[in-house]
DNA sequence: TACCAATAGTTAGTGTGACAAATATATAAA
DNA sequence: TTTATATATTTGTCACACTAACTATTGGTA
């Protein structure tokens, strides 16, 4: 039955994003770069942009608060990333990497470029194309259903 | 440059498993299934082969060890799997469905398969041979190279 | 028989994800 | 100004993933 046969993108899906990020997660292991996957993610994304808050920086990469919370406290324990109170708001912070946290990027990003490679091969830029549209049709499908 | 475009799908993959899950849970939450999505997987791959012993539902669902163990706990807790000797190997168990898991199955299999269409709108047959397709040999280039 | 490697399953530690509730502060309305 | 509401972040709880280490048992081999 065709309903029982769509049923499995879930579990395709779940299947091949826990081993991308356990092989990811293992070449970091062996590469010693003191980081998880999802620390990288947000280092990454706070190379590109200084000065967000928590919660700019939660939408950005797609975390929730308290998830982004205890990332940023791994990373400041790290001494990678520092929170800076903000100047009008006290409520929030401005997050900024530190010295340790931009060589730490700039060490990585070509590493990290090279593992994430090895997921593509045999893959072409059109297969990307409609990997992409298929996975954003999904995630649209079903964003906005939960609590918006 | 085309390696930082590739080096996107891990974002997305994980983006969209995160949200496939999510919305199915919430459903699951909402309908009171009082199982997890994940429970749910267990239970319905033992409704489809019973007498396995842990390791080999392991491998079927694609989850390690403990992690089962773990769901396996809180499916007996809920009474609806029980842990069986095995006959001939002290060291392992079979699984079975009680009555309660049987019909806890077949109670849920028609509103979950409602729940995944949700994602499929908009996309097609093709879409989904496309996609699995893709996300099949992206398993493939990096399963082996973790510790097999 | 005694030893030893392999196997089944569990436990513990750390990180992450979702959700709810709590705290502190900011802002708008009365 | 007082009150109400909204926002930023944190804390707590439960579930799951991965690793490493551990127990018990099995099966082969010297």
């Amino acid at each position: 039955m065709t309903q029982e046969l769509f049923a499995r993108y879930s579990f395709l899906l779940d299947r091949t994003a826990r081993k991308v990020k356990q092989y990811a997660q293992q070449q970091f292991k062996t590469g010693e770069f003191d980081v998880t996957v999802d620390q990288w993610l947000v280092l990454k994304n706070l190379s590109e942009n200084e000065l967000l808050s928590q919660t700019e920086l939660a939408n950005l990469v797609f975390k929730d608060n308290p998830t982004l919370t205890r990332i940023i406290d791994l990373l400041c324990k790290k001494n990678y990333v520092e929170r800076v109170p903000h100047p009008q708001d006290r409520r929030s912070f401005q997050l900024h990497l530190t010295e340790s946290g931009i060589s730490k990027v700039s060490e990585l990003r070509p590493k990290i470029l090279e593992i994430r490679e090895k997921a593509w091969e045999n893959l072409t830029g059109k297969d990307f194309e409609e990997f992409k549209r298929i996975l954003d049709t999904i995630y649209q499908n079903l964003d906005g259903q939960v609590s918006e």
